[in-house]
DNA sequence: CAGCATCCGCGTTGATACTG
DNA sequence: CAGTATCAACGCGGATGCTG
């Protein structure tokens, strides 16, 4: 028996359609694009540099809580995969640039809708946890 | 508060919607989010479970290359953060089957999105990273 | 059937120091 | 400024064995 996921009741869900038809869970797309963009710091460099493209230093001090070592892998995990653009400038001291190339900005829309629902329902997770803690006890 | 989703190019992004105002990253709602529905199975599971209710050992079969050990933990972490419920059936031998709550229905509209977008663009990256390999030589 | 307990390797992360 | 290098700690995740 099907069920209507998506609000708008349009398509049969994108569930069935991805999980039906052949789909390689051992090869896994989802897996492959959900382990990158879900890191940990993934998604907030998207965002951050969907604003506008950030030097190095910007986005250190836009996400004061990354180390600098992971802001360099982050951003070379993020280059590596196709979202996002490096442009260095010969100046003295040197500059770099970050901005999301085209693929980037194609996920922004899919992606901020997440964020938008992460941040609207935070309230709700956060009780639902409190919920189970004391259920458990 | 209601937030208008991008409508491509239009409204001004969701991203500095959270990024501005007060937006606290310390305390980051995208990550404690993301940080768990991007792990490593919990896309999967939602998605699996999207389509209908599950029992453990469906679930199972259905993500063939989940340790029993990693099935338990991304269930309970999920139940944990109220997106699916779980029901036990005292029957011999024991049958618990797992669905979706209406938070984790919720989720599924922009989770599924995101997903559609991985599926269609995952040829892109995987090229995208045979360039950036090859650039590296 | 649906778990939990234990062991353990290895990848990820953070802190620190150094460089063009 | 924008990184790289190195080391140590931590935790994820797999394999295995046991239980109600």
């Amino acid at each position: 028996m099907k069920r209507e996921l998506l609000a708008d009741g349009e398509a049969p869900s994108v569930a069935e359609a991805v999980l039906n038809a052949g789909f390689d869970m051992a090869n896994c797309p989802v897996r492959d694009v959900m382990d990158h963009i879900g890191g940990k710091w993934s998604s907030l460099m998207l965002l951050t540099l969907s604003t506008k493209p950030h030097r190095f230093g910007e986005l250190k001090r836009a996400v004061p809580d990354i180390s600098q070592r992971m802001l360099t892998q982050t951003l070379r995990d993020l280059q590596r995969d196709g979202y996002i653009s490096r442009h260095v400038f010969p100046t003295v001291p040197p500059s770099v640039e970050y901005r999301l190339t085209e693929l980037g900005e194609s996920i922004m829309p899919p992606l901020s809708a997440l964020v938008a629902w992460a941040v609207d329902n935070h309230p709700k997770i956060v009780e639902a946890r409190k919920v189970y803690e004391e259920g458990a006890e």
